[in-house]
DNA sequence: TAAGTTTTTGGCAGCGATTCCACGATCTGC
DNA sequence: GCAGATCGTGGAATCGCTGCCAAAAACTTA
């Protein structure tokens, strides 16, 4: 059975759907017999207005909704970009829907609803995939969609090259004299590691190790290292595919007094807040970037359905500083 | 003169409405030379499709949403909140919408506009206010309003004892032996602040001085202390009314080869992600614990609008790290 | 050319609220 | 005790769109 109306409660109570209505807006034209009754029906009946008809009926202006569903994992990347994002689009009076994802699976479950509820004018996916026949359907219906730090052919997309990415950890290292690089990894079912393994395994030395873990955070860094360490103990190079495991592979060295960078150098990836303070070298994302670019290109889309906007590629950047030489 | 519905595209194209809203939703059981007519009158008039009415005629579900106004500062304190609303809320099918907001006014703009629009059914206000009347027309509408990090007494919050925070941050700074003390504040505008600075007069010792800055950022920080060591040479203790701050004035501590903590003690405020690793000694927050009551409350009341729910004051802690003895 | 199909199109009834208007009931003041 | 104001209430129009149904138009086919 659907929910119930202002109909519901008007025949329950006794009144007219006008009472009713003065009930849940408060007026104070309504005795306060008649607004017990009316709001004991509401409560019997479980009764929760509908916001597409009080905003329809009351005749509100029609804002847009950009919704952005994004895995909050644990890093800041998403932070950043999120502020960027809040930042332009509020400032053309666009709402920010934030959808947070776990995987692929629940983005795509987020994506039929926004497409079933129509309840967003735009649609920001970030490091998510998108199905060719969804992205079908959200043109069908005129809903601009835009993915983030992912290259997927068939939406437009801004990104990095995460191949190139893993090269430049690679040969940093390579550059401040390391022979025997290690290189810690997130799970390979993240499309970003996945090429960042690939071109660190292009460039590096021969003999180079590649070590995985399901958690990116600082933990797993130093957890990793301590096995590292024994492992291959004429390690002198390591490789992190993201800044906190860069940070734990930092801690443990110190723990067992290696020095950074004279034994070993040390390298990661995002440059997110605070890493300079740390002093450490990693390979710098873009991420304001990121999120200008689609906000300002889905509002562009937004104000007016014209060509569709051109992908764009972001170059990274090593910022070179205390754990390599 | 509001915007044109699809009556008036259907009269400028000649045809029907039906037929434009099929042209919108993408049928192909549209001739294309209709298509372009429609379409071209679309574009001539600017049309965009009212999203209430969508919602309401194809049946969406009534999916409730929470505004949450925060203002971005520059720490990750609100990423924190954020990340726990957005987890919460959205396992109860609920969407989050992130509203950016520089300062108080802007602040009650988007309060005032809410209201109208009733876009939303619950909102959480964090670090701002909201004043009495403004509580009364959300009380009339029947939307829950929460407040987060303020202490505002007409509307239910969650918050730390922020004075007592600023007394930690002395007290703290003498247990390690320090006599002559500093305080490092941003703008006294911020409720926040103001509380800090109070609890750490209140306590602190005698002839203690007080700076504050418009940025509490990390460079700011940094000046600070290099104003502070001029003015101020004998001071060995000093505490911050914010991490940033605090890591600024270690950064100009170790250029002027100040041993911390065994000359000067530092301290901050937040515990922001990080701290730990560089080893601040800093009050922390319990920002997850705020975005956790902010979501449990308002789901409770959009459930069910029973008793109006009690606030609650968290407990600060102390984490004590390396930068003071 | 007439009958049968298929495609394109318009009319109209909702969707679930708000709100204006009118009508009886209850209050005023004289 | 009666005209006039006030209050509480219900009826009906309305908001802008979707989707079903049937009419009209365009093709087929015999």
């Amino acid at each position: 059975m659907s929910s119930p109306t202002i109909y519901d409660i008007a025949a329950k109570a006794g009144v007219g759907i006008a009472t009713v209505s003065r009930v849940i807006n408060g007026s104070r034209r309504v005795s306060d017999k008649t607004r017990k009754n009316v709001q004991l029906a509401m409560a019997e009946l479980d009764f929760r207005p509908n916001n597409a008809a009080r905003r329809l009926a009351a005749g509100a202006p029609n804002r847009s909704r950009v919704a952005a569903l994004m895995p909050f994992f644990t890093t800041s990347f998403y932070f950043t970009v999120c502020k960027a994002l809040s930042q332009k689009l509020s400032a053309e009076n666009t709402d920010l829907v934030l959808v947070d994802v776990k995987d692929q699976e629940e983005a795509d479950r987020h994506l039929d609803r926004l497409l079933a509820e129509r309840s967003c004018e735009g649609v920001i996916v970030c490091s998510m995939d998108v199905s060719e026949s969804r992205r079908d359907q959200y043109e069908i219906l005129n809903i601009p969609i835009l993915a983030l730090d992912y290259q997927t052919q068939v939406i437009p997309h801004v990104r990095v090259d995460n191949i190139e990415g893993g090269r430049l950890l690679s040969s940093t290292l390579s550059n401040g004299g390391s022979k025997n690089q290690a290189l810690l990894l997130g799970t390979r079912t993240a499309h970003a590691f996945r090429d960042r393994e690939q071109g660190f395994l292009e460039v590096c030395p021969e003999g180079s190790k590649v070590l995985t873990t399901p958690l990116t955070d600082i933990a797993s860094g130093a957890e990793l290292v301590k096995e590292l360490l024994q492992s291959f103990p004429e390690v002198d190079g390591i490789a992190c595919a993201g800044d906190q495991l860069a940070v734990g592979a930092l801690q443990e060295l110190r723990r067992q007094n290696k020095k950074v960078p004279e034994e070993i150098q040390v390298i990661g990836f995002d440059d997110q807040p605070m890493m300079d303070v740390l002093g450490l070298t990693t390979v710098h994302q873009p991420m304001l970037e990121f999120g200008n670019w689609a906000a300002e290109t889905m509002l562009a889309q937004l104000k007016s359905a014209g060509e569709p906007p051109k992908s764009l590629v972001l170059p990274l950047e090593v910022k070179l500083r205390a754990t390599t030489q």
